[in-house]
Order: structure tokens, then sequence, then C-alpha cells
DNA sequence: CTGACTGCAAAATCTTTGCAAAGAC
DNA sequence: GTCTTTGCAAAGATTTTGCAGTCAG
């Protein structure tokens, strides 16, 4: 996992690049994203950040607005649920897909060699200059399993 | 591919089976799906009824109702666009995923036994029970690039 | 007839934007 | 100092809901 500091670095060059600006706002939310596995709402991050540091009092517009440059530097991913938003979460670590529990709305992740191998051949196939893929298997988690079963 | 009198039949039932009605929109916006290739949005499907069907004047509530009760049927599914929603698709052919490109939003579809395969062999492994899986392959399809290249 | 369905408009979500004040460089 | 960023609140966009009238069975 990239270190913290190299991270900041990288962060900070980015910024300087587009002749933007380091602020407390961004580095807050970009460390906890790098502090806390898991996959967050806007909302949710906004009401982590509020109990973390409860002085700082970071505005949900500024949560929208850092997520969107996190996500444009490559140092956040998103995955999206439909009509009920986008969860976030650190995006440096090994690329891998995820498992979504309809149930409970838990997120594993796999990484799996066969399929991403396979992805960029299809788009080869197709001439499609492939910028980034997204695959989730959805159903139900085997916790969420065990659970109806002990219902019934 | 289904019949259209089939198809209509197997939604009478499944109507029938919950309790539900066959009414006017929720045929004419079957049928739309069943008719047209592609992907719609809510927006765009109410849109091009109001052409079809200038006298109907069938609500958005509607269609958003309709194609709940629809994906929910099985009988269309849907993709999703991060924050910009989602788009509709006539489900009942085989199974395929997606190639979306992010300059023109267009969609191709494709179908890999591979994948496929290897998509079930994972849920497996993790004791997950996969109901449905999503992929989609996002990037530049071949039409942008040359536009891309013309332009330069 | 009865209960489900519809269109409308209002409400609810989620996200973005305009702006004046504050902050980074 | 200059130009970007921030928090706030208002505006947007998309989707859902409440309701009275309408329609299917």
């Amino acid at each position: 996992m990239i270190d913290y500091s190299v991270l900041i670095e990288k962060f900070k060059s980015i910024i300087k690049e587009n002749g933007l600006k380091f602020t407390k706002q961004r580095e807050l939310i970009l460390k906890f994203l790098y502090e806390h596995e898991g996959h967050f709402t806007p909302e949710e991050l906004n009401g982590e950040l509020r109990k973390i540091y409860p002085d700082e009092n970071i505005g949900i517009a500024t949560i929208y607005r850092t997520l969107t440059l996190l996500e444009e530097s490559g140092i956040v991913t998103s995955i999206s649920f439909g009509t009920q938003g986008k969860k976030y979460e650190f995006g440096l670590k090994k690329h891998h897909d995820h498992l979504v529990c309809i149930q409970c709305g838990g997120i594993t992740e796999f990484y799996d060699e066969t399929i991403e191998k396979r992805q960029q051949e299809i788009a080869d196939n197709f001439n499609f200059q492939m910028t980034d893929h997204i695959m989730k298997i959805i159903g139900i988690c085997e916790t969420c399993q065990k659970n109806k079963r002990e219902k019934v």
C-alpha cells in the first residue's frame, strides 16, 4: 500500500499541476479515505468527518467537490448504486471488483486475473479504448443467507 | 427472441399473480421496449411515447412505476450511469454485458462465455448467492477515437 | 362494485451552483 | 495581493409520493 507521505506528495503535485490549492479540507477527506477501508457515500463521509473533526465543519458541497477532484485525479474510485447515488473508496490499491449484497448493502472485494485479461481482450476486439471497467456480482452474501435460514 | 404475444401473456400472468391490473399504459411501455432496441432513460421513454401516442399523455410517474414493475418482473433490466440516473432496456434476450463510451454515451453489447463462467465460480468461492451481475467496460468507442483524431 | 392505477403536483433525494468571506501561495 | 476555495443557502435534476378521479376485472 502506498505510504501516506508519498500519497500526499502525489496529491500536492497534481494540485500544483492544475493551479489548485492544497487545503485542510482536501487533506482531511483524502486522509479519511486513506485510513478507512470501505465504501462511503458523500453523506456518510460528511457524518464521519464531523465526528472526527467536530470543529472543522466541512460543508457537504466541499465533500462533493473534493470527491470529484480525487476521482478525476485517479486517487479514489466510485461505485454507483442506481438511483441511490455513489459510494467512494480509496483507489490507489490493487485493482479489484465487487460483490454487492442486495440484502445488507455490504461490499466484498475480489480480484481475478482471468476476468481482467478477458476484459482487455474484449475491448481490443471492439477497437474500444478501455479506460476503466466495472464488474459487480450482485446477490446475497453468506451472512445474509444464514440469517434468512435462522429466521425460518 | 420471444414472440410479442407470448411476452404479453407472460406479463399478464405476472400481473394476475400479484393482483395487479393490465392497463394500456403498462402495455404501451412494454411494447415500446420490446420493439425498440437500445437503452432508454425514463425521460427519453416519456418523450418517445409522447411522439408515438400524442393522445395518450402518459405521466412520467407512471413511466417510473412501470419500469420498476417491469424490472422486478425480470422483463426489463437497467444500467446505471452514476449520478445521471438509469437507462432501461428490454431484458428477455440473451444475457450480455456492456461497453459504455464516456464520450458519446453510446452502449455496445457483448457476450462472453469465459467471463460468465468465471463469475459464477467466483461467487461460489465466496459462498455468495449470485442473483445478477453487471459488467461494464468503460472507455472510448471506435467512432469517438476517430473523431478525435480528425479534429487534431 | 371494489380495489388498483393514473396524472398531476407537491415532496423528497441527491447533487451542483452562486456568492461573499476566508485562505493558500 | 491575487486567485482559488469554502460554507451556506438556494437552485437543479431526478425520482417518489399523496390524492382524487378513473378504470380494469
